[in-house]
DNA sequence: GGATTTTTTGCAACCGGTTGCAAATCGGCT
DNA sequence: AGCCGATTTGCAACCGGTTGCAAAAAATCC
């Protein structure tokens, strides 16, 4: 059926491993067996079967790609991104779904039998089990969206969580708020804790009233709504601090269906500045991270991790941006 | 470094083919054979290469997933559907992103490399070029989304536009509204003529004036703004028929920024039912596409002609339904 | 208990490539 | 022309499984 190695060496006239080096990159051929080669390939419409090779060299140029945040729109943008890179550097991604049903055994074990070159996490909200999974397996792993720790076990790429909390709170003080409130994600989620610790860190440093907190219980619109409602029940705050720009949304709507005005009597400030975030329903200002530079800087180390498994683990913060629109009143006092 | 089939069987003193029969289904082991290797396996904590595994049976359990619409957020919602239901079927998605420069046939060689046992096109704006390019390769293929015509050449599993167009045609006469407009997608995309197509022979039949016609070019909330903005600038329309929620909202928001209360003054419908429409900024009345449905069909249908390649192409219509929400006034004429 | 049928097992070839090694070829030099 | 070292080429083993076939073992029957 399929036309082979074999097929094409027979009709040049030369030996199987004629063929396959002039397939494989850097492999000694002269200039003349080369052509002979590819004119017989060019007739015969061949080209090599990748999965001939992974067997025989156990390299598959797949890399398992591991996620579960498919409710976040943001993340529509993360994903294009991680499948173009990979696919323009030659690499395929395996794509892993993890609900909260899944067994992390039987997820790594899937991608060892897939014999994935390696695998990037990207959640920030990621049980502990698939990353130490993932160690005894021995499997190239890079973690995005993690939580940076001083003596990682894992490749981590990401952003500083804390400075983004002080900066918020830094924000918000200079723009005459003096009394706020944090909204979280999920209290579990690693990157809601450490914005949060940021946040409050600063805002006592700065005398920023900000002891009125609560967390959603997901990164969704109306997870971001129903929390905003209980919270405007119950306290008087100035502005909120929300940890993901689709629970400032829901945490607006809520807000603005009790005929609160924003940013005049109270103000927003979101985070991710996912493409929504500039609607004019919303004009939200923001905490942009700098999506692109993380995944590609995500790719190149686990490129450089296949190459030599025991390259020293790295965390790589890379710096956010306040996005200034229009859910904060202007900067005079 | 691994653990093989050699291994195991070594361990558990049979032999290689032994071991293999115990991991593949339906072949002839004994009970007790089936224990011992079992016991072996676990031991050395075993699991078949499903690399080698392909090699020899050439059937891969991959799935190309080809797409090129990563820029709506409607796609994350069909994305988790598409890879939950591949995954908890045993097969795996390999991700293809098209862009525009992207060539047709490397892609296609490229998933025939990896030897897929089919392909399933998730988009409407393809270019045909790809679609006969996999017919040339003999794949399997499943075309999602596609546009119906009564001797296809794929597989085509979808919604039938046509129909849609007509269901918003009656659905706005029956609220009371004479003089309409249609905002599609881009004129190339096949949906977008079938769902005016619809429309405009409904609102002939019944009397509803639809002669405003205007196309944006994307997808997207800017192009649905943009569009708008200059339809406003030229039509007094009731109400205006969006070819997609996304493009819906950013039309509406282009109303509101002028000042046009929405439903009072200008009605919307949408297409999709994103989770976005139901957001109370926008509390959209769209069309709700059945995706799980789709998705689980077109998988079914990718496994069945995966069994059976010659099995005769179908298509297949599901149907769509209405979600009347706040932005049609009510029924009263 | 022996003949016959059915089930289980092992052998060996194969899937489509890669690669270490030794033989063959080439080019340059005297 | 003859010699030497560098390149190029082919042989054959290997990657880790599957599977048709025939022999061996077990089950069935009389």
């Amino acid at each position: 059926m399929a036309v082979t190695l074999k097929d094409v060496a027979e009709r040049a006239g030369v030996s199987r491993s004629a063929v396959s080096r002039t397939f494989t990159e850097g492999a000694s051929v002269s200039k003349k067996m080369r052509e002979k080669v590819l004119k017989a390939a060019r007739e015969l419409d061949y080209s090599p079967s990748l999965i001939a090779r992974s067997l025989a060299t156990s390299r598959t140029k797949l890399i398992g790609l591991v996620a579960n945040n498919y409710q976040n729109p943001v993340f529509v943008e993360v994903f294009d991104l991680y499948t173009r890179a990979l696919q323009e550097r030659g690499l395929r991604p395996l794509i892993v779904n993890l609900t909260d049903e899944s067994d992390p055994q039987a997820f790594v074990r899937m991608l060892h039998q897939y014999n994935v070159d390696g695998v990037i996490i990207a959640s920030s909200t990621l049980p502990q089990g698939y990353l130490t999974a993932f160690k005894d397996a021995r499997v190239p792993v890079v973690h995005t969206f993690g939580r940076a720790s001083p003596n990682p076990d894992f490749h981590i790429v990401g952003i500083d969580n804390i400075a983004c909390g002080e900066m918020v709170a830094q924000a918000l003080f200079d723009h005459g708020y003096r009394d706020v409130a944090f909204l979280g994600g999920p209290k579990t989620s690693t990157s809601t804790q450490d914005r949060l610790a940021g946040f409050e860190r600063r805002s006592a440093k700065i005398g920023l009233r900000s002891s009125v907190i609560r967390y959603a219980e997901g990164y969704t619109y109306n997870a971001g709504r129903r929390a905003m409602k209980s919270l405007l029940d119950e306290f008087e705050v100035e502005a909120v601090f929300c940890g993901d720009d689709l629970i400032c949304m829901g945490a607006m709507d809520a807000a603005r269906d009790r005929g609160i005005a924003i940013p005049e009597e109270l103000g927003f400030v979101g985070f991710n500045d996912m493409s929504m975030a500039s609607w004019s329903a919303y004009r939200l200002t923001t905490i942009r991270q700098p999506f692109k530079d993380i995944i590609l800087t995500s790719i190149e180390l686990i490129d450089r991790l296949v190459e030599n498994p025991a390259y020293p683990s790295e965390v790589k913060l890379l710096p956010c941006e306040l996005i200034e629109r229009n859910t904060l009143r202007s900067t005079s006092v």
